[in-house]
DNA sequence: GCGAGATTGTACCGATCGGTACAGATAGTC
DNA sequence: GACTATCTGTACCGATCGGTACAATCTCGC
């Protein structure tokens, strides 16, 4: 019934919204088998490792998309105030404007942080790098600019944690708008 | 055994340390026990709505604990300079210069965040306007205040975030700095 | 030192946890 | 249409979950 690559990129979409609804530890096989449609069966044929093979896969499946849709474009910009402002509608499309919250700093701040450690801090590694790249290409230092990817990126992780907090997304927006702003800044 | 009111405190203490070990869900009855060496029994005599009354408890307890250190300063303060300082040390003590978590921001992200979503909101919006309101005497306008002071709110919980996630506390106190700076700026 | 109330350890409850086993259904190939 | 490999529903596993019941113990005023 599965398609394999196909299919399985809609079942790996759909358990990475019940880990962000639930957390690792909070996302039960049964609210597995409900949110993805498909048996235990089904589930252990296709991630015989069990529920950790299907967050590290779900991580990988993030960090393919930011690599694609983030880092490089990022990489490979040559302007910068584009490039800043891709980025920043590249996340706001991603967290639905805050609606949607962040599985990698989720586990970060969870008891399974050990586990998928390695994934976790490659994320945020890989992005800080690109992004302190691009900021160096626009005229600031290397600390300047490694200081400044790292305030981006804990103003979003924050931004996404008081948006949920308050119940208000506003919260998110006005983070991103100002961001954009203080990144570009001289 | 237990001295009612100074035991009690004791044993909230316990209970914070592990649900911000393993979150609300994680923390397991018997991860309680062994945290508060206190057997079902006495944990149910002192708590008799279980796990949601020690975690209301425990939130209220860190409600109690900012008012009193962080918001009541905040308010009663002349000097904004020297009360912002004051605001940054208090939270760097007590996130342990960020290798404590921020139970409140947690609770935010989990699947629990319903069950607590009033204590939640309320610890912010009180820090927020608090802060707003010192900002206001120190010359800003009502909406660069309260945006300001979102500002730092959102920063804290991201800085904690970003620190656990690449397990690097200097990221928490980088960010403090530069929050103190920017907070200050005229 | 005795009686009352507070405190505690232990046994137990049904529910659910993540995971396994495996027979049967379902495909794709010739 | 039969053979094979892939897939899946179901029954079941031991462990643990949060919570309850209650008898035993302790503490303290008297």
């Amino acid at each position: 019934m599965l398609k394999k690559g196909v299919e399985r990129r809609e079942v790996l979409r759909a358990l990475g919204e019940v880990f962000r609804a639930h957390g690792y530890e909070g996302a039960s096989l049964s609210l597995i088998t409900e949110a993805t449609g498909l048996g235990k069966g089904s589930l252990y044929h296709l991630f015989p490792g069990g529920k950790e093979q299907m967050a590290t896969e779900v991580l990988a499946d993030i960090d393919a998309w930011f690599e694609l849709n983030i880092y490089a474009p990022l990489r490979d910009a040559d302007d910068p105030a584009r490039a800043i402002a891709a980025m920043i509608a590249g996340v706001d499309q991603y967290f639905r404007s805050g609606d949607r919250v962040c599985l990698v700093g989720m586990v970060a701040l969870g008891a399974a942080r050990d586990t998928f450690a390695a994934s976790v801090d490659d994320y945020f590694a890989r992005w800080q790098v690109a992004l302190a790249q691009l900021l160096r290409r626009s005229g600031l230092n290397r600390s300047q600019a490694q200081r400044r990817a790292e305030d981006a990126l804990l103003t979003i992780q924050g931004a996404l944690v008081l948006a949920r907090a308050r119940n208000d997304s506003g919260v998110f927006r006005r983070a991103l708008t100002e961001l954009a702003k203080r990144l570009l800044a001289p």
